[in-house]
DNA sequence: TTCGGTGCAAAGATTTTGCATATAC
DNA sequence: GTATATGCAAAATCTTTGCACCGAA
């Protein structure tokens, strides 16, 4: 996952994809947040900036990024999806807060062995481990 | 994740919950699929014995079949939710052609320490690989 | 100038909720 | 008989799409 600014412009132009100011301005707030940003929360941040901006904008420039493979999308057992960018790691999320925890990447062999046995090229490999954090359990 | 079906209702029964006919129903499902299914599905699986039956009876039961820990719920990149029961797993999901692949659990410790050394109690691992199966491979 | 992108509004898809009635215990 | 569960309809939430206009290259 590219942490240069550039590369993305050369990526979508080389595909005929335009470099708009929205466009620019959300491939930044990903870039720059480190988390994991949900559409609305996206948007949120480019209001300050594009006063009128829509939701579908958001959206679809979130499905364009993805489908370049500068964007991931996430599933973390809430409603919504999230997205983000730099280094693939892992989640920990607390089921009584909500709270959710980046972990480093880590190898997980016997899994991708399995994969190729089943004549599968692994693309990405979503790890999500929920329990429920300190604090949450002494409250119980 | 208990394979009996008596289980789910002395634990039910424990908490003061009623085992209606339609309950017994989409838990026998979930028990006896083997795989993972959406509400919908459920919804098909029961049309046969309970023409009238609702969606929303087939979401509050996942709801207190899940909060009481007799099903899982997954994730799987679609626009909806999976639910399962039996043993724990892990799924390998084509993005070609959005096939679905069971894995057998694997260990992770190295997760599985980052959890603890964030005091976290895990309850439950969620293991998803994606890529392309061989046959979408080839059509690419 | 051209073709991809945006804003807006409306539709889609999935899940949740309020309420009257039915039913398990 | 009483409290929980169901069916129905409506709402809520998140995401996608059609269309006219805008703007990047």
């Amino acid at each position: 996952m590219p942490r240069v600014s550039g590369h993305a412009e050369s990526v979508l132009k080389g595909k005929g994809y335009r470099m708009t100011r929205q466009r620019r301005a959300i491939w930044e707030i990903l870039r720059t947040s480190g988390g994991h940003l949900s559409a609305e929360e996206i948007l949120e941040a480019l209001a300050d900036r594009f006063p009128g901006v829509n939701l579908s904008t958001v959206y679809r420039n979130l499905e364009v990024l993805r489908r370049e493979g500068l964007v991931r999308e996430t599933g973390l057992g809430h409603r919504h999806r999230h997205y983000e960018v730099g280094p693939e790691h892992h989640h920990l999320v607390c089921r009584g807060c909500g709270a959710v925890i980046h972990l480093a990447a880590v190898e997980i062999p016997s899994a991708l062995e399995l994969a190729g046995a089943h004549g599968f090229e692994v693309e990405e490999t979503s790890l999500t481990v929920f329990g429920r954090c300190r604090s949450c359990r002494e409250r119980k």
